[in-house]
DNA sequence: CTGTGTGCAAACACTTTGCAGGTGT
DNA sequence: ACACCTGCAAAGTGTTTGCACACAG
C-alpha cells in the first residue's frame, strides 16, 4: 500500500482511489492482467472509461508495460526497470493455454542476431504452454 | 495462383473466390497482415463476416498462424511448417514502429531454459524497432 | 443434389471521446 | 482555487451470430 502511494507520488500522478486500487492489483499480482480481468476483479467500482484512461496514464508514465497475449488480446504488467524514456521490461512471459494466466518469468530475453538494416528497440518473448498449477 | 489452389485442395477446403483472394495475399506478402489491412486491400469485395470466417478456417487448417503485434492487436501470416496438429511457425517476427509492418525474419527463435513445472508448447518472439525501409 | 460458404442484418463486445461535476493538492 | 480526474452517455470500432440464398463438388 505504501509502495503504491510512493509510486504515484514519484510519477506525479494524483493519488485517487481508482489509481490506488488498480496499482495495488498490479503490484500484488505476479501475472499480467487484461482489461477484462481488471474489470472482473474491480467489479463495477470504477467506470470502464476511467479504467482505460488509468491504464493509459500508467503506460505513459512507465509504471506498467504491455505484455503480449495470443488469447486475450492485450495484457499489462508492472514495469521494473522502465521510466518515461526506456519503456521495456525485457524478461520472458509465459502464457498458460489452460488457465490463461500470463506469468512473468525471471529469464531474460536472449540476444538474437538481426539482419542488416534493422534497428532494434524492444524485444518481446512469449512462451505458451501449460503452467505448473495446471499440469 | 496455382499454389493457392493446391493449398485449398490439400486442406479440403472449397475453392471459392474469397478464399483464393485472401490466400493469394498471404502467399504474396512477406509480412503478417491484420484484419484491417486485409480489408483495406480487398476493399468491399467480401463481407466482413466472411473475412473473419475465412481467417478462422485458415487458422483451423494450419494454413496461417497468429503473429503477435503490440500495435494492431492481432496479425496473421502464412504457415510454412504447420498442419492440423503442430501449429507453430517458430521464426522471429519484426514489427516496424514507424510503418507498422510485421516482417517475418529468417532467424529461428532460440531455445531458452524454462523453470521447472512448465511445459512448453509454442515460442513467440517479436522484435520491435525500425525496418530498413524506414531508416 | 447436398452441404458448405457467403452476404446481409443484427447483436454483441471493446474502446474512445465530450462534457459536466467532483476531488486532490 | 485550479487543474486534473471521474462518471455518464454516446459514438466509434471490431467481432460474432442467425438466417436465407448461392455455389462448389
Amino acid at each position: 500500500m505504501k509502495e503504491v502511494n510512493t509510486l504515484l507520488e514519484k510519477h506525479e500522478l494524483r493519488n485517487t482511489s481508482c489509481r490506488r486500487s488498480m496499482l495495488e492489483l498490479f503490484v500484488q499480482k505476479e501475472e499480467a492482467l487484461s482489461v477484462s480481468e481488471l474489470n472482473s476483479i474491480l467489479g463495477k467500482e470504477y467506470d470502464r472509461a476511467t479504467v482505460y484512461r488509468t491504464i493509459q496514464s500508467f503506460l505513459d508514465n512507465g509504471i506498467i508495460h504491455k505484455v503480449l497475449d495470443t488469447k486475450e488480446g492485450q495484457k499489462y504488467a508492472m514495469c521494473h526497470e522502465c521510466d518515461h524514456e526506456t519503456h521495456s521490461d525485457e524478461h520472458i512471459h509465459f502464457l498458460c493455454l489452460k488457465c490463461g494466466k500470463s506469468i512473468c518469468l525471471e529469464e531474460e530475453i536472449p540476444n538474437v542476431p538481426i539482419p542488416k538494416g534493422y534497428r532494434l528497440q524492444t524485444s518481446n518473448m512469449l512462451l505458451e504452454g501449460i503452467c505448473p498449477d495446471c499440469q
